[in-house]
RNA sequence: GCGGCGGUGGCGGAACGGCAGACGCGGUGGACUCAAAAUCCAUUGUCCGAGAGGACGUGAGGGUUCGAAUCCCUCCCGCCGCACCA
């Protein structure tokens, strides 16, 4: 008979509909922990715009693969999906269209719900959500209020990334180099009142959790680099004219007597009262002017020139009365620090350049440890332990660090000064003029103030409106009838808040929602939510190393600071994985036109194929170009493990391990306990896919090596092949293993290494003089040190080059190799 | 500037103190075929050599070690994040 070739297109949406129909991949949560293990594998939710892109293929294929061996190795998992279903490309599409941005979401949606189960994804699809539904932002609007109602969330007046174009607020991470990310122009600064959340309350915590969780190192990094935490002391500077303390932030106070000058921001709210009545007044006015309307690229930009003006005034420095000059200069910011800051020219590059463009005195206060002259040209600032200060009265000699802890402890004995920490992380500004988000659920009253929406009156749904264009204020302003609303405390008029939440807010908490994605009572059941959570393995793309792992973190211990939840951090593991590259090993973009279509790719070679082929294809961790060459040779192992089991399926002899196999069957009994123990190594322990497919390809290359080999032992070594390669080609392995063996492999559990076969009798022992290989010989496993020695000394190799030398030393590394050094 | 990651055949990568280049792609030769596709087998780091074999080889230089792609130091190059953050 001939074999039926392998055809994905056929197999692959037969076991889609068994999985369908059975609801294979369901689970409960009616659960005891005590007696199952639970495992939560999630992929970071898709933002659904148009089709599923390849890079979602990647996440998915590769959660699923880890959840499906999860599933083999007895734990009850929870793999979910959802949509982060708000969000601004669907508005300006409706902006430009006229449709409903939930018309065209439900679209998008369910394309990637088509597309998933094309992809033979193993999803309870059971807890399937959408941000945008009622049913989910009811408990993002819940969430809100308890946060505003411990003033974690507030509403202030603040600078804001502001689009003149496109008549709205951005968040920052909408701003690529000084610019809007949609219209390319240049972004303003602005004060607007907006909503905040306190997340700067947390970030010694966000900081201390890292150590907690088993996360990649450079995202921890990127972390504490957005967090910015630096230990100095606030010193206070007093203005004896004006009569006035203007404190500064420092890292530095062992340099504090190589102050030599004083500068604030433009910004700071003192500039012109300091100014007022000196010669420098009508400078002053012109150089802050000049300054607050300067584009963030133009003020960003470090390497040029320092700019700035005299005040017209001193202020002292606190630890030696000098009377030093202040200025107002731009490279001071507003938002970090005071605003203001004490200049130490001969230790800060930004200070030693306004030094020397204003004929300033530098003077040297650190001293290089070697006692070697500090370069003239630039500003000492490379600190290392021991550096001493001078030209510091007493606390000359000291140390770099002995001089910050004494000179920290006379300023708080004088009163004078203080430790300080200072941080980079600003409080989350998640309020957006727009329309296709979460509305805020606040009311405004004449009489009583901001007042929550109560409980019971969420959600505050979104309402329809006919114009979505931006006007400087959110559309849903826009909707009278839905805005004017009485207040809930006293009764009076009130008007609602208009503006809607940062998409951000909606996916900080998602993962919670899954546990319990049915409740209509709650967000979430608390014994439910501690059943499931943390979650064990997240994935997802390192763009979002900070702003959603950040926020969801920070929601995880507000929430469990209000005893609503009893863990501190929401993933417990994290992986991030590489993009895929275009053929041309550059991004994909239309543009470029290197994009490459799942669908296409799925359409061509199969799911199973595309799966297999995109974690083989390097470490998943990394960046990788797509080749259409290297999914046809996947594609091609596939074919050879299938027409393995063509042949030999069918029979109903089973495939156990065969008993006491010898010659060729030994060997492949032998390899087929290799492959299980290194696959089973390889995704458990590093997420090394790659390999693991590569070992499951040299089981199946040696299948074939042994034509043969006895029956048993070959279907054996397929069923396993089979058995190993399903968390990648979950389609293909099915159809292999029940022609084999009768059975469903996703209902048998993963399979164990025979230790035993793992052994070997004897072993190609390596043979080196000096380090070099001479010879292999084999010998067998487990002999003495002395027996390899005298093994190796006989081989031709090794005796060429040991000829007339004199032997210094043997290394005998057991089962391993023998080291002659000669003289 | 600060922080992080990386540099191995023609290509993606493997090995992460013990045989450098697993596995795949690509190349070459062969089998099958009227032919092609598909499939199967062999071969494939560089140089020298007819061959046996030898020398060289993991960005550069140095060190530790019996032994280094792997550990340590110095440097070069590339990528990513943050950045006038005091």
């Amino acid at each position: 008979m001939a074999d039926r070739r392998y055809e994905p297109s056929q197999i692959e949406p037969k076991w889609q509909a068994v999985w369908e129909h059975e609801r294979t991949w369901e689970v409960s949560n009616d659960l005891d922990p005590d007696e199952v293990e639970c495992s939560y594998v999630l992929e970071m939710l898709p933002y659904p715009s148009g089709e599923p892109h390849i890079g979602h293929l990647k996440n998915y294929a590769l959660g699923d693969a880890i959840a499906h061996f999860h599933r083999r190795c007895g734990q009850r998992v929870l793999h979910p999906m959802g949509y982060d279903a708000f969000g601004l490309p669907a508005e300006n599409h409706a902006i430009k269209t006229g449709i409903h941005p939930r018309e065209a979401t439900n679209r998008s949606i369910e394309a990637y719900r088509h597309w998933f189960h094309r992809w033979g994804i193993s999803i309870d699809w059971s807890r399937e959500l959408a941000t945008d539904e009622p049913t989910y932002y009811r408990w993002t609007q819940w969430i809100f209020v308890e946060l505003f109602k411990r003033g974690l969330a507030y509403r202030k007046e603040a600078a804001v990334k502001w689009c003149p174009n496109d008549q709205t607020v951005l968040a920052n991470e909408q701003v690529i180099d000084g610019r809007c990310e949609r219209c390319g122009h240049e972004v303003e600064i602005r004060q607007l009142e907006q909503w905040f959340f306190r997340i700067t309350d947390y970030a010694d915590r966000l900081l201390d959790g890292l150590d907690e969780i088993d996360w990649p190192d450079h995202v921890k990094a990127m972390q504490r680099n957005w967090i910015g935490r630096s230990e100095g002391a606030e010193v206070t500077f007093r203005c004896e004219e004006l009569g006035v303390d203007y404190p500064v932030f420092t890292t530095r106070p062992d340099t504090l007597f190589g102050a030599t000058f004083f500068v604030m921001a433009p910004e700071h709210p003192d500039v012109f009262k300091l100014a007022a009545g000196t010669e420098h007044e009508q400078h002053v006015h012109q150089y802050v002017n000049r300054a607050l309307t300067e584009s963030l690229e133009e003020r960003g930009d470090a390497e040029k020139p320092k700019t700035g003006v005299p005040l017209g005034r001193t202020v002292t420095n606190p630890v030696n009365g000098e009377q030093i000059p202040m200025f107002v200069a731009d490279y001071v910011l507003m938002e970090y620090g005071t605003g203001a800051i004490m200049a130490v020219p001969a230790h800060d590059q930004r200070d030693h350049d306004f030094a020397r463009a204003f004929d300033l005195p530098i003077r040297q206060v650190i001293a290089p440890a070697d006692g070697s002259d500090p370069p003239e040209d630039t500003a000492f600032i490379a600190h290392s332990a021991d550096e001493v200060l001078v030209n510091s009265k007493q606390f000359s000699g000291l140390t770099s660090v002995e001089g910050r802890e004494a000179i920290v402890a006379w300023l708080d004995r004088e009163g004078l000064g203080h430790g300080s920490v200072s941080y980079k992380l600003r409080d989350w500004l998640i309020s957006r003029q727009r329309y296709w988000g979460c509305p805020i659920p606040i009311i405004h009253c004449e009489r009583c103030g901001m007042v929550p929406v109560p409980e019971d009156d969420l959600p505050v749904e979104l309402p329809d409106i006919d114009d979505y264009q931006p006007r400087g204020r959110s559309p849903l302003a826009t909707a009278e009838d839905w805005a004017q609303i009485r207040c809930p405390e006293c009764g009076g008029r009130g008007r609602r808040e208009t503006d809607t939440m940062d998409t951000f807010v909606d996916s900080s908490w998602y993962f919670m929602r899954y546990c319990d994605a049915r409740n209509d009572e709650q967000a979430w059941d608390p014994r439910v939510l501690s059943m499931w959570m943390p979650v064990d393995q997240y994935i997802g793309g390192v763009e979002h190393a900070i702003l959603h792992l950040m926020y969801s973190r920070f929601f995880v211990k507000a929430l469990a600071d209000m005893e609503l939840l009893e863990f501190q951090e929401p993933f417990q593991a994290l992986f991030t994985q590489g993009m895929i590259l275009g053929p041309d090993g550059n991004k994909m973009s239309s543009s470029k036109g290197n994009v490459i279509a799942p669908s296409t790719i799925v359409e061509r070679y199969g799911a199973d194929a595309a799966r297999t082929y995109i974690l083989f294809l390097a470490p998943a961790e990394q960046d990788a170009a797509w080749s259409d060459s290297g999914v046809e040779g996947v594609h091609r192992f596939l074919a050879r493990l299938w027409r393995l089991g063509e042949r030999m399926g069918g029979e109903a002899a089973g495939a156990d391990s065969p008993p006491d196999p010898d010659g060729d069957a030994l060997i492949l009994v032998r390899k087929a306990n290799w492959a299980i123990e290194k696959v089973t190594a390889d995704i458990g322990g590093r997420f090394a896919f790659n390999t693991a497919i590569a070992a499951i390809m040299e089981l199946v290359n040696e299948i074939y090596r042994h034509p043969e080999a006895d029956p048993a032992a070959r279907r054996f070594a397929t069923a396993t092949a089979a058995s190993l390669v399903f968390p990648f080609a979950p389609h293909l392995a099915c159809e292999v293993y029940e022609a084999l063996t009768g059975r469903r492999v996703w209902e048998t559990s993963w399979p164990d290494a025979d230790p035993e076969m793992l052994q070997t009798d004897t072993f190609e022992l390596v043979c080196q003089v000096n380090g070099k290989v001479r010879d292999r010989v084999s010998a067998p496993s487990g002999a003495s040190k002395d027996e390899l020695e005298q093994l190796c000394r006989q081989t031709r190799g090794v005796q060429a080059h040991m000829d007339g030398h004199e032997v210094a030393k043997v290394v005998v590394v057991p089962d391993k190799l023998v080291n002659f050094v000669v003289r």
